[in-house]
DNA sequence: GTTATTTAGTAACATATGTTACTAAATAAC
DNA sequence: GTTATTTAGTAACATATGTTACTAAATAAC
């Protein structure tokens, strides 16, 4: 059987086993101690500059499933990380925000997982990380203009 | 509020953004025409050389959860995709291998996915494909070691 | 060689995820 | 300004996934 394909070393399986190692490591740091899903971490990160957000956006900025942003944000809200005002322009529509104790629990986070990051990268050298990061960037174009 | 971490460009949610993109560019190939799931695929993909293996050898391979290899040979036992016969030097398992059907398959998806992968990569010249392999698998490598 | 422990695999359950159908408000069409 | 269409968000359903409990066979311990 002539075979030219190997999964170890076909380059979306080798990708898709390398992004699953970092994304385990990074939940690491914010799902045990912080009890946060890989979800409701995005939208954590996603409102940690104050700027309040309708679901929609957050949905764009996260690349989350309608659904899973729902979702995410009924159990912050429930949790009381999120406040909730209804948008005035348009009231279909709520705007969310990090409650004083979603900004605590940010705050909390971000040093550990910007850390965590580090700690990752830190196996490259400054210039390969440049180049990591421009070679990603180039992928994902292609993929956008597939 | 300070704020160092931008969701956008931290690079473990780059990554996840970037591999689901590539995932799902390949997935165009073998789940429409084929239907096949992202973990048949894999099955095919690993008895692709034509060498019978256990479960337990493909879940390691395939790096599958233990049900969802279960799942997946099942279904495609059922779909007549695989042979099974038992181990008889451990009974408790069965050697697992391509179907006739299975190996016609493989073959037909085979150069698709390939050509698919070197559409993808072929934004980059083979320098960079190089580089890139070489620092996934030092990025790989450390979180081995954290 | 009998009993205790480990292992391959699956079944049954609980949870997570995605899709389709709906509600309420907004915008477009006349 | 009334009616038709689009949009933000969620509920209800169907499917996928992961975990715990089990079965049957293997190996280890005596």
């Amino acid at each position: 059987m002539t075979d030219k394909l190997d999964l170890a070393s076909f380059f979306p399986y080798r990708l898709a086993e390398l992004q699953q190692a970092i994304s385990n490591s990074v939940a690491q740091v914010y799902a045990g101690r912080f009890n946060l899903t890989r979800q409701q971490w995005r939208v954590l990160a996603v409102l940690g500059d104050g700027v309040h957000k309708s679901a929609k956006t957050i949905c764009g900025l996260t690349n989350l499933d309608k659904m899973q942003t729902s979702r995410a944000i009924a159990k912050m809200l429930e949790n009381g990380l999120l406040s909730k005002v209804t948008d005035e322009k348009d009231k279909r529509s709520a705007l969310l925000s990090l409650s004083d104790k979603g900004v605590v629990l940010y705050r909390n986070i971000e040093p550990l997982v910007l850390a965590r990051e580090q700690q990752l990268l830190s196996v490259l050298s400054k210039s390969e990380q440049q180049q990591l990061s421009s070679l990603m960037a180039k992928l994902l174009d292609r993929t956008h203009r597939l």
